[in-house]
DNA sequence: CTTAAGCGCGTAGTCAGGTACGGAGTCAAC
DNA sequence: GTTGACTCCGTACCTGACTACGCGCTTAAG
């Protein structure tokens, strides 16, 4: 029932080696996204002990959070690739270089975004107060083209 | 070789009956497109007369410039699904529900992008005052999680 | 009449980022 | 020594928004 050989936290020691499914626990996904990220390569595949079960060590983890931090950093996952080629830490410029693209591209989305929030703003503004009339500016300017 | 039966522009005469690809270059999309709008119904699918080519009027152009410049507003193809429902512009109210929804969405990508960009822009300055050292800080952070 | 561009239609493929499934194997515990 | 939880692996499926392909047909021009 519970006390399983997956269910024994790897809290105690350091570095004990893990099952797939608490990596992803630990790392909060699911066990599929894991071999996703595998087979993407960017996650490596431990050997597996012949007939047994793969073993995870905690650098499979902290490399899977890495991965975590870039997605919510907006990196796609062919970018995190590209950062996890780098993790050594010796090609600062590098990934410097890689952040910035992805800074200015952010940015763009920004702007793009608030173009959209300025013209919706407006849309509601201005259903708001035609209230009632027989055709509703939202519609008609979109029925207009927009720009 | 040219002016073949589709090279004609129906500029002359308003509301000449168009091919396709007529259509599709007045509003600035694949045909494909086109052809992929009417299989989402958003699009109609005009007879077409025994055997012949089917023929557009401009009220598809105008649906088809429609759901652009719904697109640019950030709607998705099955919300612009909603708002052809409501072209009448008799459902003000509906229409200005699905604008405000979408208003509210688009804040939201914005705010997590201002996130984003403010820790990009942080970590590549550390990155700059961190120039020539063993570990490069936006890495580092990568490493340790972040949040 | 032939040529060639473009249409009609259905099916299938793409990209990103996963999620789901099914059958067989493994492991720990009762 | 069987149960039950979980792993392994391959393959298929998902959403969104298209894009491509192939075959045969239509149309206009030369």
């Amino acid at each position: 029932m519970f006390g399983d050989f997956r269910a024994v936290p790897p809290s105690s020691m350091a570095s004990k080696l893990w099952t797939i499914g608490q990596v992803a626990k630990a790392g909060e996904v699911n066990v599929e996204t894991i071999r996703f990220y595998q087979r993407k390569g960017l996650l490596p595949v431990p050997p597996r002990p012949y007939g047994g079960i793969r073993r995870y060590d905690q650098k499979t983890l902290a490399r899977l959070k890495f991965i975590q931090a870039a997605k919510r950093l907006g990196f796609s996952l062919e970018e995190i690739g590209q950062l996890l080629k780098l993790e050594d830490g010796t090609h600062c410029a590098e990934a410097r270089e890689l952040a910035r693209r992805k800074l200015e591209d952010v940015r763009v989305r920004i702007s793009d975004l608030k173009r959209i929030e300025a013209a919706l703003d407006d849309l509601i503004q201005r259903c708001d107060r035609a209230e009632g009339q027989i055709c509703c500016p939202l519609i008609s300017v979109l029925e207009s083209g927009l720009k």
